[in-house]
Formats: structure tokens, sequence, C-alpha cells
DNA sequence: CACGTTAATACCACATTAATACCACGTCAA
DNA sequence: TTGACGTGGTATTAATGTGGTATTAACGTG
């Protein structure tokens, strides 16, 4: 445990600030997991003592991690690690509340809104009869202006009428309509990007992607969404924290 | 039964709230078995007394307890201990345990068993000092003779100080030796792979492969094992369920 | 020299902790 | 039936520890 401390201090003779030099560390050190998703950290007093540096310092370097997101702060309590992008094993939120938690601003374009036919995976997938309808959405997907993912929904007309009034969030719009998706089956994949996804991905053909294929079950255990969403590698971590 | 007031009693120089310390210990003595399901716990006065705490102080530990549902209250009669079934939380499981569930027979071939300096990496996240050693198992993941995945995986030596001994799986050597991972963080990337790694799984350099970072800690939140996974994405499908 | 950045000190506002004292419900024996 | 007693329930409080902020001194840079 003392190793932290050590491993944390700021070097006084370097010329970037102490608080970015802690910041960095702080941020490390929360990534490789030293501290739980929702504990507290160390107390910014705590901080100071330790490491030797004022407490407004420390608080500097956290200041930072705050902006990203990463870290939260609770006047009178605490600061809390912010729960990962992902917690996919045990929480379900889609694309858009993720990214905002993060302090990220989320944005679709649409490559695709309409009713089709259904392919044959879908009727399998989704106990369609083959004479009934699909929605389908397709979709790039930004955080703050840049594309991170491309996203390929498909549902039965039945719970997605008119494809084109769904708004960013298909979760918000499905909650709306009573639809809501309350449990999801989640495949994940390597592969390497098509011509075509990395075309829109903005990024070269050949490249490994993570490929999330999710089917979605209401509250009757009906499948009622299949999405496929391929996810730029340079910007998809999917972090989960394991316990027993 | 004196002998169990005393196991219970918090310790007060420590920073952890003293509620917080009880409510360890209690959930523990309850699954310790120490009184049966439906019966009634001493009452919180009486823990009050025993303890030299003040009642609310136990009553609030017990408050955790109650959230958790292990036990239930009844205003007038007492606090009973909730007959359990369950066992919520996603589980932590190994490579050897996820394919002998799915029917395979797991194995693995030895590429490097050995004790090393460590990387600046591994200095990081494993909170090292820089002039310790640590271990490295390197070797191939089969599931009925065909390769699957290549896997690396560092710990100090203190915690594994004969790396040869390893058998098939590293987390049972790690429970016999006392050093079991109760927690862990997983990184789930696609990267492709490296004539190196690909030459090793038997597929062409280049191919999407997905890549798990696992940072393993043990009881007393100490990393003890960073394990890096290469899996070859056409047998390789994480599978997670999730809810809301 | 003027200015912004860096890092320190000192004080403020809020939450949590853990205590005391009193209230309401159940049980059970007179 | 009833009332004493033991059970959990709750309001209040003081102390402590947490983040929040204003101010100031030192330093590097234009």
């Amino acid at each position: 445990m003392e190793n932290r401390w050590q491993a944390l201090k700021p070097d006084e003779t370097l010329s970037t600030p102490l608080y970015l030099q802690l910041s960095r560390k702080l941020a490390d050190a929360i990534n490789a997991g030293w501290w739980q998703a929702d504990e507290a950290l160390p107390s910014e007093r705590t901080f100071s003592e330790e490491l030797g540096i004022s407490r407004v310092t420390a608080r500097k370097a956290m200041d930072v991690l705050l902006e990203q997101g990463m870290i939260r702060r609770r006047q009178g309590s605490g600061t809390f690690i912010t729960p990962r992008l992902e917690q996919p094993l045990s929480r379900l939120t889609g694309f858009t509340e993720q990214l905002r938690l993060r302090g990220f601003v989320p944005s679709s374009v649409w490559l695709e809104r309409g009713v089709f036919p259904p392919s044959n995976e879908e009727v399998i997938k989704l106990g369609l009869s083959p004479t009934s309808m699909v929605a389908r959405l397709k979709r790039q997907r930004l955080a703050d202006g840049v594309v991170m993912a491309i996203e390929m929904s498909t549902m039965p007309v039945a719970y997605l009428p008119d494809p084109q009034s769904v708004g960013t969030s298909l979760y918000a719009h499905l909650d709306a309509a009573g639809h809501s998706v309350v449990r999801a089956l989640q495949h994940i994949r390597a592969v390497n990007a098509s011509g075509e996804i990395a075309q829109l991905a903005g990024i070269r053909p050949g490249e490994a992607m993570l490929l999330i294929t999710r089917i979605g079950f209401n509250a009757d255990n009906v499948a009622i969404e299949l999405t496929d969403t391929y996810c730029r590698n340079d910007y998809y971590d999917f972090v989960a924290e394991l316990k027993r």
C-alpha cells in the first residue's frame, strides 16, 4: 500500500506542473483498478499529506479527471470513481446514456431509416413470420463529433411503426412508446472491417473492430430488437468489473 | 459465545466507520452459520451493550444487511435471518472453467514459464518496486486440441514463487496457495494480430482478435495478476446478459 | 515590469458518523 | 383482557471529516 503513494508522488524537479503529473498518474491508477467502481478515493487531505503537496494541488489534479468524467465529487462525502462505461455485465444502458455519463456529447448521423422485408437471420432471431416487415435504423454514432461506431438496428414494425420519428436515443423512444427493452443478450466479437464499414467509420479496411450483436427483449421476454454495432478499436474499450 | 462478541467487536482506531466494520463482520458471521435461518438475531440493544457501541450504530450496521436482503426486521418482535437460496453477482471464472462448462476439453501448451524483471507497465499496474521480480507465464490455450487463444500472465514472484509448478488452471493454483483472485478488472478490445501472435494462434497476420486485459486483485485489494489474452475471433465470442 | 500559472494557507458549507432520548408495535404472563 | 416489558422505529444532536472557495506568495514568460 505504501508503494502506491510512492508511485503517485509527483517529481518536484520536473518542469511539468505537479498537478498535471499527479492527474496522469491518478488516471493510470484508476484505470489499473486500484479502487473499485463507486468507491471513494482517498480524501484530498490524505493525498496532500501522503504526497507532500498542498491540498489544493491534489484537488486541482482531481479537477482534470473530474472534467473527463472519470470521477465524481460529493461535498461533505467524498470523491468517487464514476461507474465505468460498460458494466456490460450488470447494467443495461444505451450508447447515448453511456456517453453522456462520461461528459461527451453524443450525436448520430442517419444513414438509413425505413421499413423493409426481414432477412432470414432476422426472421429467426426475432421470431417473425416471413411476410411481416421490419423497421431498420442505420447510423453513425458520434461522440464530440468523432465517429465512434456504426450501428444497425432492426425491430418488428409493430414496435416501431415510424422509424423516422426516432431521435438520438432509440431506447428513450422505445421507453416512451411503452416497448422498453428490459433484458438483452450481447455477443462481443472481433472482426476485420469490411470496405463499407471502414469507410463509414473513417478507418482503413481490415482494421480490427469490436462487433457487438445485441438481442433485446421486452418485459414479456419477446425479442423486439436486433442491433449490430461496429466499434472503432481505437475508441472503444469495454471494461467490466468482475467479482466472486 | 464470549468469543463471538469479541470477533464482532469493531476497532475504534481504524478509519473505517464502526457500523461498516460491524456490518461486514456480521455478514461473515451469518454466512458462517452462527444463527439459523429464520432465527432471531440478538437484539439491537444486546449488540450495543456487548460491543460497547451505541444502539443506533448497531442498528445502522444491520441496515446494510437489510438492504442486501440478508436479514429482515419485525417491529416489536426481532430481527431475523432471511433464508437464502440465491447468489446474484456476476461470476468470475477462468478460461478453464468456461470451456469445461461448454463441454470442451481444455489444455495448454507452455511457451514460457519463468522469473523475469518487470516491465514499466507491470511495475505501475502491479504496484511493484522496480527491483522486484515477476513470474511470467505464456501459453497457448487449446480446446479439444485446437488453439483458441494465446495468454500471457504476470504476477509478483511473492505470489507465484515457482511458475513451473502451475498446472492447467492458474486460478486453481492461486486458490490452493491462499492467494485467490477475488475481483478483476477486464478490458476488452479488438486488435489486429501481430506476426508473432498470429503464428502462435495459427491464423494470418492482421486478422482481428479479441484482446482481453485483466488485472486481478486479492482480498486486500492488491493487484496480484496481470493477464493479456489474445483470442481467435473465429472461436471466441463473449456473451453477456444485461438487465436493468 | 506586467501578467498568467502554479501552489500554498485559511476558512466555509455540507455529509456522515455515532451518540442520547423518546415513540410505537408485539408478546406474553397475570 | 390488559399492562409490563422487550422489540424495532425515529428525531435530535455534537463532533468529525469531506469537498468548496477566496486569497496570497512565488515563479516563469512575454
